[in-house]
DNA sequence: ATAATATTTAGACATTTGACTAAATATATA
DNA sequence: TATATATTTAGTCAAATGTCTAAATATTAT
């Protein structure tokens, strides 16, 4: 849970989030989206892996970047706890 | 949304946001429930409440806290478009 | 008015974070 | 095999974060 926070603590995670929300992307289409470094995009990439967000997968010498939705039910639910609240 | 994800990038200020969905609670009383200074855990709420995550509203000497839920709307929102990718 | 209680503000300090460049690794192509 | 391309790993550095103690502010009680 700690990691996954700390995952969408950035808004360029974020970002890249909702970029493969469209279409998975290989590291170096994410790269060209942005001003930033490769190797900061890349460091960017491995949290949001750790963090199960994403899932990469080797094809040639591209990786592609896909999303994975499950943890995000996982946050919802954690999320859902303080919608029932009674105001 | 930066200052929420920001906000609830750390454990202790999400066990307060839990412990004042049961009710709201001094900064005293949120105070005792850690092993953390005073100091510390005002830094915490002033977060909490720059992300309107939390209300303060004094009463004579002491200050209330209570959860704000309309954030977590807003959160929720974002969450959801995740939610209803095909996989 | 003085003292006690509740909470925040200020300043210091170690750790974490996000950026960079340079180097390493892996795959594809000439 | 040598070279180009794709991506990551390693190391450095400034800025942000979370913690602390000491001091300031506000309210209540003696």
């Amino acid at each position: 849970m700690n990691i996954v926070f700390k995952a969408l603590n950035d808004p360029t995670r974020r970002m890249i989030l909702e970029m493969l929300l469209k279409k998975d992307l290989t590291a170096g289409e994410i790269v060209e989206k942005f001003k930033i470094s490769g190797p900061s995009i890349s460091h960017h990439l491995d949290l949001l892996k750790q963090a199960k967000l994403v899932v990469a997968e080797k094809e040639g010498q591209f990786i592609y970047y896909s999303l994975n939705t499950t943890v995000v039910d996982e946050i919802m639910k954690w999320f859902i706890q303080f919608k029932s609240k009674k105001n």
